[in-house]
DNA sequence: TTGAAAGCGCTAACAA
DNA sequence: TTGTTAGCGCTTTCAA
């Protein structure tokens, strides 16, 4: 009577399908359909009688074949660089998050910020299906790539699909995307102005790799804000690179120890700025008492640092969690305006412990 | 002659199928298919002709109707608790790339801690078919989960896939699961020792849902080991709770704030023992001067606090990779002996700056 | 309220 | 080397 006794029963290993059901509970199997999908009036005791089959044979429909036979999949694809990296883990938290509550599954890959594979991956979506595909974080503004990705975005749209790009820049007012992003140039403006106001002047850029949409962003923030208030960005003071841990540490070992008479560092994102605050306190240079310190992106551990990091807060599952819904609301612009198909969320410049008034000489290195 | 045109030109937007292609390029369905999956020879020509039709109308296949025809999904499915805790996301990153590299696609879901929750998604991976299902971390010992988990590792059987538990231990030995574990208790033990060995008795035990699987073993790890050396392990000395470094951080100021004269804490996971070394460092405790640490899992993080934590290290990547190795390794159980379906990684202390012998007279509030 | 039957888009014998 | 022909397991008209 139980499962097990039953699949014993059964003898060679047959998946169980639909018209077993059928058979077992001695209806159709368009019934089983019914009854499984609850679109249309089953009697009641037919609905137990096929419930009882389902349960008696450990009945599991076949995703493949519904998805085939009614082209409707229940899944997002989602393309992130680095799982591990807390900017893409949040965002890729949200997308889970707002995916399972449409009852949605979510299938995730990591291009490792290889263009080429980031395509492909893209392709593999496709052939999946998914409902949107959801691309994440900076790219480089290569018009190959561009290109392709447009292309990506009307195949999308051609199987009713939406390629979403979260964090990331438009690839051309044509292609049939949507966005969800935010001010990028904004906030770096705001943190620079912020740096400023504390009456710092020599302030070094550090870390982004060269290039990624994001990392130029930043930078034109940064540069904008200096130039506003008529300060000067000598070329010595911007450097790029990368966007983890280990590149802000090991950049801002390097330049402390060319004594680069700065006061204050904006670092690229938290993670370049806690590794730059490891380098700074490994060399006793306080943090804000002699250097000032800020990141972006706001994740949380940037509030567990020691001094807490001033940075610019980004709300990274929001944004995931924006993207599905945007994606899964069918604007219909067929009949008239569309809703727009892009959102910018809210950025704000979060106060912490490491942005002080500068010191009346800079730190030099040698104590 | 592009995508773009050929597409205009078809009118009504019908996605484009196999049959399609094979008429564009002159050919059968069955040769096409033939080209894309090159198992079968093909003369040159009409690959070439397909390839060009497979271009020109933009053709993606659908893997829905593939995987139906052929029965491979070429997927793999992972459940883990929190995809933005390094644990986790370690884990996942491993899965992911062992399965890129065999060339399936990653669907990820995350149950937040909630049993029925984690068997209604490891049904929906059963739907979908994968090629795996790897579910992450502790388990509690509840028989009725153990009976549901052991039956959806034998409908998995049943369907030639496989339910790899990594990191979570055995549901019953007639489970067809495969294992992937690391020595919970020989870690909690060893480090305990180390704690022993620098002269500490009176040691805090910190963090861990109560009756988790990983929170059980590392308890049972630390009990054993003061045990051994005939100390006691006095009950207000053991505080569980959550493997969050937001309970780390909590917990352990009201615990300082009792005066515990404690010489050592043992929290349950880094996490806990990042958030314990914020509440101690903000009541000014000096670890490991006044009080040492240790933690568990030694994510990447832990290297960079301050003081660098002593931990155990476990190879969280590698579980991943691990699992989705075997559980794609077909061994034959059917032919002799099948290779063993367990896999226990190794697991080694890192010694770094967390840890120093008592002081005289153990740390209490109040300066 | 239910069943019959025609696909969904692809793979895999089996023939040719 | 290629075409024909059955399905794969399900949904969805269309009838009854």
């Amino acid at each position: 009577m139980t499962t097990q006794d039953d699949r014993a029963t059964v003898g060679a290993m047959h998946t169980v399908t639909m018209s077993d059901v059928a058979e077992r509970a001695g209806v159709s199997s368009a019934t089983v359909s019914r009854v499984l999908n609850g679109n249309y009036p089953v009697a009641q005791a037919t609905r137990d009688a096929v419930n009882r089959a389902i349960e008696d044979l450990g009945y599991t429909a076949n995703a493949h074949a519904r998805a085939l036979a009614s082209s409707a999949t229940h899944s997002v694809g989602i393309i992130v660089n680095d799982l591990v990296d807390p900017f893409f883990s949040y965002i890729v938290r949200g997308v889970e998050q707002e995916a399972s509550a449409t009852g949605r599954l979510c299938i995730v890959a990591a291009s490792q910020g290889d263009v080429d594979r980031e395509i492909d991956l893209i392709d593999r979506m496709i052939s999946q299906r998914t409902d949107a595909v959801i691309v994440v974080g900076g790219g480089y503004d290569d018009p190959r790539a561009r290109r392709r990705m447009a292309e990506r975005a009307r195949t999308l749209a051609g199987i009713g699909s939406t390629l979403v790009l979260c964090g990331r820049p438009s690839v051309g007012e044509q292609a049939p995307t949507k966005i969800v992003g935010y001010d990028n140039e904004g906030g770096a403006f705001a943190v620079t102005q912020h740096l400023i106001a504390q009456g710092h002047r020599r302030i070094l850029y550090l870390g982004g790799p060269i290039g990624l949409s994001t990392s130029v962003a930043r930078l034109a923030g940064f540069r904008r804000a200096m130039q506003s208030h008529g300060f000067e960005v000598p070329p010595d003071l911007v450097h790029q690179g990368a966007f983890g841990r280990r590149f802000g540490h090991t950049a801002m070992g390097e330049i402390l120890d060319g004594n680069p008479q700065i006061t204050a560092v904006f670092a690229a994102n938290d993670l370049v700025a806690a590794g730059a605050l490891d380098a700074m306190t490994a060399r006793g240079v306080r943090v804000p008492e002699d250097i000032s310190l800020v990141g972006y992106d706001d994740i949380p551990q940037s509030s567990e640092l020691t001094p807490k990091l001033t940075t610019v807060h980004v709300p990274l599952e929001d944004m995931g969690r924006e993207s599905v819904r945007l994606a899964l609301s069918r604007t219909d612009d067929a009949f008239g305006r569309h809703a727009d198909g892009e959102i910018i969320v809210g950025t704000r410049l979060v106060e912490r412990e490491s942005v002080a008034a500068p010191r009346a000489t800079p730190w030099a290195p040698g104590r």
